[in-house]
DNA sequence: TGTTGTTAGTTACATTTTCAACTAATACGC
DNA sequence: GCGTATTAGTTGAAAATGTAACTAACAACA
């Protein structure tokens, strides 16, 4: 039996996910933040409209594996920034239909132009091949694929 | 000009990291939250411990990338539950070195067998060959390597 | 129709995180 | 040595998150 079962924190799948998420969001982050004011979970309700367009808070929910109270709250803020509305549906007034405004449709843009420059930064310092495989990696543990 | 300037969520790396290294921590979490009542940064100050020996919270804070609220918060918690024990340092009486006490060693063993098999699991989802290549493109986002 | 169960979304409260200010000890420049 | 600047670590308050309980609307079925 040799010491050598030590097994390091950078072997740690878990951990090693959560450094390069945190050290990779953190510059885009900034920016939505001192721009707009936004956090994390307001970007990804504004960015999962501009993708499927108008769908209730619960669509939402199920796509991006977001629990729904976090959810209510960037709902209401991003409402109080009259980036986003709302409206009851006819069909089922328990649902509400969640839509961009103008301004909101403006700053998403601005968001999604800076998010794939983001994006193409950090597939550069990987290269093409090596990020392509680590998105295919990534989606298989995040349950995006089988 | 095409409409096909779509970006997608699933495409945006920062995203896809965050995701996966949610669903990929998300059982190993529950184990040490239920089993020894411990958070997440109780947890890697335990892990680093026992991986580079005593240290001061400070250099915890730097190996880690951790802030220093968090890492002394996490210190009184694995304190009061006499898993880690701390000493003054001679040298510089601001300083004190953390080391695990015989419970704590006994917790961290634990915790370090099943990391290792929680690890090798969730390898196994992806194939040897891909596991490896995405354990070096993470290390290289978080700034691991080069 | 009335009862029971389920679902979308909000709210209240507890826990955790973040941020800024603080204390105590050391280091530096003179 | 003495004043000033840094550094390690703690603390308190504010912000954010998680959990559970809640309301309002619908569904199912007697």
């Amino acid at each position: 039996m040799t010491k050598d079962d030590t097994f390091y924190s950078t072997e740690f799948l878990p951990y090693l996910l959560n450094q390069a998420a945190e050290a990779a969001s953190l510059g885009f982050r900034q920016y939505y933040k001192e721009r707009y004011g936004m956090l994390r979970t307001e970007w990804r309700v504004l960015f999962h409209l501009g993708q499927f367009g108008d769908m209730t808070a619960k669509d939402i929910c199920t796509r991006a594996n977001i629990h729904k109270t976090k959810i209510s709250r960037a709902v209401s803020a991003l409402e109080q920034k009259r980036f986003i509305a709302r409206r009851t549906m006819d069909t089922d007034r328990r649902l509400e239909e969640l839509f961009l405004t103008k301004s909101g449709k403006h700053v998403l843009e601005d968001l999604q132009r800076r998010a794939k420059a983001f994006d193409r930064s950090l597939m550069e310092r990987l290269g093409e091949e090596n990020a392509r495989s680590l998105k295919r990696n990534l989606a298989i543990l995040a349950g995006l694929k089988s």
